[in-house]
Formats: structure tokens, sequence, C-alpha cells
DNA sequence: AATGAATGAGCCTTCATTCAT
DNA sequence: GATGAATGAAGGCTCATTCAT
């Protein structure tokens, strides 16, 4: 694989991941990739076979980028388990909200909202972490839960993460853009996490919008 | 209109429902619908226009079907604030699972997943009067929270039991299928209640899975 | 026949005989006639049969209306045959010019450039008798010339007049819509008939835009 | 650009030039102009990208064929204006007629009778230059009439020229086929050209059909 | 390693027509 | 006498794919 391919490799994987991503699989055009990507329509099949198999490449792709761009952040040992907890849950949200300014990002919640060829790649490379991390941190924090009943904690907190990110539409539709955009992280972030700290009967329960 | 053709439209709805919402918009084609019912090519067209028209009047179609075979449950006036809102989000979970399992459902999941052409009418007529029921008996349960706190609350919940739903692809993936299926419902109707019903600082924390 | 389907029926000639005449007969539908003549669909194939018995009923309509609405002119006895073949040649031009107002001299010219099945009806009906009329004419002038020589003459003449009239797209397009539209018919018409008597050798020749 | 290519290129424009001029735009369809040319149906698509597209290309490549096949005969500079007038004339009916056996001359009659997508062109690049030479002659021949003057005498001359071709199948139908022929060309183009000449009072009036 | 040309299947839509009432 | 529903054929166009170079 010569320098010269594998440009071309990339510069095909690059422009299908902003059209999957913005089209999704469907409604992106081999034509259309190729022409973003200044190569031959041949090329996809050239280069990877098919769309299909293109597609896959490009979720792998999209990983690979996401971890170097935005890897997950290395939480002080410091600061209690109380306070880790809290600086996940918000790493969580906000790598879920800016990840997506990005097509890596979009990509990936498209595929899990809408289940296609890559949904295996995604549920073991994405999610799975995720929980698994979550799961180690509540074991920490709360031991006298076994594993079923952290796991639904995690699922429950990333279930609010991932809704408040994959509902914008909707949440626009009913509340306008400003409502819950990127600018309203912190106030979403904080409501998330202090209701469940409180839920979980770690933070005592206090009146919000104070 | 006669009985006869009221039968073909009405098929012809029947057929489109399930098919887009097994394919999708992009993925469903005239013509597979028009073979499921029976019908010809030209009768998508003779009937609702064009396959987009076709599209918003099965959304329609599917609303008035979901309510009519899972009406919202009446509550009973009895048992106290804090049973009343614990049957409206039992009931809010059990409609989300048992109405995925006809085609009227996972219509609207994808639609609100995967925003196509009908997102304003599934933003208006699905997704705000569950929010505002639920944030009409979060007033009376804790008066003194505000409005955009009431809210935040109100979605956080739709969130984990939309989450349990629409991510059962990934969970299956993962935990395998009878992990988080139906079956499983009331662990997760108990688990979701009485989390948020102790964040809310209403009920007490009490360990879970004893 | 009853009153109320002649009705329908006429409705639908009329219908039909606007959209021919500025669609054609390959751009016309079956249905946008039935719309404008507020009738049914299958109204055309109860009352003509089909889409081109229905075109050849309304060329022979456009006939009957054309002539009725816009009589030959019966030419003044008196002033001498060659103010006679003026006046004929005139009022040619400007029934040509004026007929095309409505659709009914709009149809016959389409036909008539464009031939289709109506083709033979056009040329006797409305062809014909220009050419005799204006074949006796030249008769009684110019009783030297023989019959094929005096139908080349009113063949000639009537070559201009269908020119302006017919070549007006591209007319407008070279020289601007205004150039050789209705108002400037005077000055056509003084063009045509003036050379065209000097060429015959009847009048004299002159100078002119003096 | 390979051989292989440009071949069918050119046998796309071909098939459709035949088709196009003897069905009209609307009647052609791509299926039989790529039947013809023996291509796929897509084949329309990759080379011209749709139909419309690929009709104007076919009228430009009917004037290259057309001036190719037919180029406008060089007038000797001796025989005086009024010799070079008549060889004009007898060379515009005579290539009308010859070029309309080939498709080349049919399409660009049946563009400028029924006015479609590619009626600028053919005003410009087939109308303008035979009006301006005529008016170019004319002006030579006859100094003391201005331009508007010109001009209409050199439409005039057309008009016929043109009628006797256009209007064809109409004196079909009238005097038969071979009334107005190919055949018949020299006695049409000394009809014209005599009578056009007296009207300009540059010939003397003679009697016809001698 | 890479490409421009060409393909065949399929899509949505449109139309004139016919059928049952 | 007249209609709304339904039909089958076809049309233009798009797409992922493959072939020959």
């Amino acid at each position: 694989m010569t320098t010269a391919s594998a440009t071309t490799r990339v510069r095909l994987l690059e422009a299908a991941g902003e059209i999957f991503a913005s089209e999704g699989f469907d409604g992106a055009t081999v034509r259309s990739i190729c022409a973003r990507a200044d190569a031959n329509v041949a090329a996809v099949h050239y280069h990877f076979g098919d769309k299909e198999s293109l597609y896959r490449e490009v979720v792998d792709y999209a990983f690979a980028q996401l971890h170097e761009r935005f890897p997950r952040p290395a939480l002080p040992p410091a600061g209690g388990l109380e306070h880790q907890l809290r600086s996940h849950v918000e790493a969580l949200l906000a790598r879920l909200f800016k990840a997506s300014a990005s097509w890596h990002g979009r990509l990936l919640a498209r595929e899990m909202a809408n289940p296609g060829p890559a949904l295996p790649q995604v549920a073991e490379r994405y999610m799975r972490p995720q929980v698994e991390a979550l799961e180690e941190l509540l074991g920490a924090v709360r031991p006298d839960l076994d594993l079923p009943a952290r796991r639904l904690h995690a699922l429950s907190l990333i279930a609010q993460c991932v809704f408040f990110r994959h509902a914008r539409p909707v949440l626009d539709v009913l509340y306008g853009p400003s409502a819950f955009g990127a600018d309203e992280l912190p106030r979403l972030s904080a409501h998330i996490v202090e209701t469940f700290l409180t839920g979980l009967a770690i933070a005592p329960a206090r009146l919000e919008s104070p």
C-alpha cells in the first residue's frame, strides 16, 4: 500500500464519513462520496469492495478518530468517589454533545438510533465501555448494590445523557432550538448529576432551581 | 366512499405502516407497499398523491390506532399523588413496550430517532402530551419546583423509559435478548420509578435488590 | 341526447380546445381536460371514446366556432378587382392574427405546423377554401395566368401571412416581441400587399418606407 | 475520450436526432433512443445528463452536420447583384428541400414550427444568418431601402421558401404528393425569384407560364 | 494503482383507460 | 347518463456496480 493509495483511501473514508453522517446509509450515494473525495466512481469498489463494506470501515475509522480526538478524561484519583462519579457523568454528557460537532459523533449517533450493518461494532466498542466504567465506579460508591442493580443505574444515567442529545430534533420543535442546546449543557449536566446522586441516596436531597 | 374503496385505502395504510416501520421512509418502496396491500402501483398516487403524503397519513393513522388500542389509563383519583405518579410512570413504560409490538409504535419510534417528514407531527402529538401530563403531576407533588425544573424532571423520566425501549437492539447485543426484554418490564419499571422518586426526595432512599 | 349531456359534452369540447391549443395533443392530459370541464375522468371515454377521437371532434368544433366568430368578410362588389384583392389579403392577415386570440385559431395553427391526426380536416376545410378564393380573384385580375401559376401566387401570398404569424416565436427571439407583433399588423399588411401587387405587375413599382 | 466512447456518444446523437425529428421532444422516449443506438437506458443520463440536455446537444449536432453537408455556396462575385440575389434564393430553397431529406433539417423545422427548449439556438444560428445575408444583398441591390424595409423583404422571401417546404403535408393532401415535391423545385424556385424581383422593381414584369 | 465508460435493475410518478355501480 | 375507484403500461431518472484499459 503506497502512500498515494493510502491517501486516496483516507480521503474516501473522510468523505464517506461526512456524507454518511449527514445523509444516512441509504441517502448517501457512492458518486457523491467519490466526488467529495476527488476520486473516481470506481474507487469505492476498488478500495473497499462495495458500499456496505465502506460503511463498516467508516464506522471503524470513526471510533479511531473519536478516541483520538476525545480521549476519555483521566479521572483524578483524588477528590473522593462522589466527585469522581460527578466528573465522569459531566464528561460523558460533554463528550456526547461536543463529539457531534464532527461527523464522527453524528455517524455513531445515527447508527445507534437506527440500527444498521454496524450495530454490533457500536454496541461493543462504544456502549459497553461506557456502561462498564460506570458500573465500576458505582461499585466503589455503593458496594451494597449487586451487578444488575449497578447496571440499571448506569444505563439510566446514560439514558438521560443520550436522550438530551438524540431527542434534540423533537425538543427543538417543542421548545425552540435554544432551550436544550449546547449552551444549556451546564444546566443539563447539573440536573442529571444531582438527581442521580440524590436518587442513589449519595447526595442529600435539595431544592433545585433555587 | 364505498366499503370497497375504504378497504383499499386502509389496506394501503396498514401495509405502508408495516413497511415504513421496518424499512424506513427511504428503504420502503411504493411497489412493496402496494404488493403487500394487494393493490396496483398507481393506487398510492390515486389515494394519497405521492409517497411522502402517504407517509404523513400513515403517521396520522398510527396515532389514531395507538390511542384506540392503548388509551391512556384513567388514573384513580384516590391513592395520593405519589401513587398517581407511580402509576403514570408504570403506564408510560408499559405502553411504550406494548405499543412497539405493533408497527404503530415502531414507526413513531423510528421517526423520532431519525427525523423525517413527519417529525413535527410526532413532536406535537406524541411527545408534548406526555411531557405536559408529567409536568402537571410533578407540579402537584412538588409545588416548590418551577416549570423549567419540572420539565427537566419530566424529560429525564421519559428519557429512561424511551431508552430502555429504543436502545434494545444495542442492549440485546450486549446482554442478550432476555436481559431487558418485555419480561423484565416490571423490574425496569420499579427501578425507574423508585430511583426517580428518591431523586426527587419524595420517597425515602432504600437499598435496592435486597 | 338530453340537454344535460349536451352541456357536459360542450363543456368538454371547450375545455379540451383550450388545453389542446396550449399544450398540444401529447402535452394535454385527459385528467386536466376533465377537471377544467368540471366532469369526471371517465367522461371523455363516455362521450368520445378516447383521447384521439375527442381531439378530432375538438378540431371540428373549432372550425364551426371559427366560422361563426370570424366570418369571411363579404367583399364589396364595387371598388375594382385590385381593391378587392387588396381587401382580401388584408382580411386574411387580420383573421390570422385575431383568430389566435382564441384557442380555436391557436389549435388550428398548431395542427397545421405539426401534422397530427386531424391534418386532412385542416387541409380541406381551412386551407383549400383560402387558396381557391384567391385563385378565383387572381383569375379575374390576371386572366392571362393559367391555374398552376395562379395557384403559385395564391400560395405565395398565404405563405407570407402564415409565416409572420407562425414564426413569431422565432422573430420574437431575434427582434423582440414588439417588432412583428399585432400592433405592427398594418405595416405588415401594407408590405405584403404592395409587394405582391407590384410583383404581379398590377400596381406600379414605388419606393417603400418613404 | 476513447474511440469506443465517442462512438457511443455519436450513436446516441444520431439515434436521438432521427427520433426527435420524427416524434418530437415529447413523443420521443429515452428508451427508444437508446434502443436504436444500441445502448443502455442509463447511457443518456451518463453522457448528457437528461433528456432535455440531450435534445439541445442534438440540435447543436444537427447544425454542425448541416453546415458540413450543405455548406452555403460561395457566390461568384461576377454576374451582377441581381444574379447574386437570384443564386442566393435558389440556393436557399434548394438547401431547404435537400436538408430535409435527412433528419437534421426536419428536426430544425420542427423546432421552429413548434417552439421547444432549443428555440433560441434555432433562431440565432439558423434564422438570423439567413436573414442578415439577404438583408446585406438587398442593401446592395436597392440602397434606397432602409433596414426595416429590407428586413421585411428578406423575411417575405424566406417565408415563401419555408412555406413550400413546411406546408408540404397540407399541400400533399390538397394536390397530391407530386404537385409541390422536390421534382418541382426548379419551377418553385423560378416562381419565387421572379415574383420577388419584379415586386422589388428590379426585374421587369413578364408573363409567367408562357 | 486507478479510471472513464457502460450496465441493468429499480425507483417514483404519470397516464389513458376500464370496471362496477 | 354518469361516476369514483382501480389498473397496467410506460416514462424519465438514479444508483451501485462492473468492465476494459
